[in-house]
DNA sequence: TAATAACCTAGCAAAACAGTAGGGTATATA
DNA sequence: TATATACCCTACTGTTTTGCTAGGTTATTA
């Protein structure tokens, strides 16, 4: 069992996603740019998210993506499911194969852990998450720093001088 | 978080010497044997188990290692720590430094996830394993297992013959 | 026709895993 | 005292996964 980046990259985007939800598709670019994740990175976890009909997507200038159900149909544990994290503990995938055919010393420890960790992923849909006081927090502070970083832009696009020497 | 091989054989090793924690120390080549580990890598594990002091050995010839407390006082969260696989779930090891030394958008599902298996974890004694009835199953299996090896052993000892050549 | 953004494939450095190899040291027993 | 046992330690290695880059193609909008 494992998860790494490559889960709570996965979640993250999708929750970006969902926090858009309203604003037509969600390029991957913006996600990139927000939450701070490789672009191209992205697209592989994209075309897999896509694959397990997560999400739709749209091409084309102002295309981009869109969750494919609404945020309280789509579970954690789907998503880290669909980038090929296991959320299994067992050796033997569950099948009760570990020794010879039959299960191991700890099997049904470990089919116990996973069980636990499914239901609790299972249990938290990308609409409880948009809920959550701290993920409100959290995306405010994004989303004011990516209007900074605009206004930011504008103000140097103004500053002719500085285009050449500073960047 | 990563929950591999590692710590699934450091778990099942350690539950070996619970169930044999009547018959003095317990040698590496023993579980070994019946749990069908490495010698070497165990070896490797149980380096770090007693450093962790959950372990005491004994050297020389009738030594192995010992439980250092009672199983009723060892639970699974440490041993699994012991070797080193993190039950954090978290980038940012449970710091909330994420991004930018704030939390990401999903900082509080990766700790909630991480509370959720540490608590599973450090509610199971060795001890509880022990009282399984499928841990008393696969128990018996592997000693009848061990037996009948002993027996064919003892079997081949007998036949000079076939020592030499297919052996 | 130009820009946007999805889509696709290949490759790569770093890390961890699981294991091997080859030594050493302490101790019980004959 | 010799020998076998079994712990102890270090170094190395093939494989897999991760996270990422590079360089393309295709569809769609303006």
């Amino acid at each position: 069992m494992r998860l790494t980046t490559k889960g709570r990259y996965a979640v993250t985007a999708m929750l970006d996603l969902a926090l858009h939800a309203d604003k037509g598709p969600t390029s991957l670019a913006g996600i990139s740019k927000r939450q701070e994740i490789s672009l191209s990175y992205l697209e592989q976890l994209f075309s897999k998210l896509r694959q397990r009909d997560l999400v739709t997507s749209v091409r084309g200038p102002g295309g981009g993506y869109k969750l494919s159900r609404t945020g309280d149909a789509i579970f954690v544990a789907e998503i880290i499911d669909a980038v090929n994290e296991s959320i299994d503990a067992t050796s033997c995938g569950g099948a009760g194969s570990c020794q010879h055919g039959e299960v191991c010393l700890t099997h049904y420890l470990w089919s116990d852990l996973s069980r636990q960790i499914h239901d609790f992923l299972s249990s938290i849909s990308l609409t409880s998450l948009v809920a959550r006081h701290d993920v409100q927090r959290v995306r405010a502070r994004q989303d004011g720093r990516e209007q900074a970083n605009l206004n930011l832009k504008d103000s140097l696009a103004g500053l002719d001088v500085i285009q050449a020497s500073s960047l």
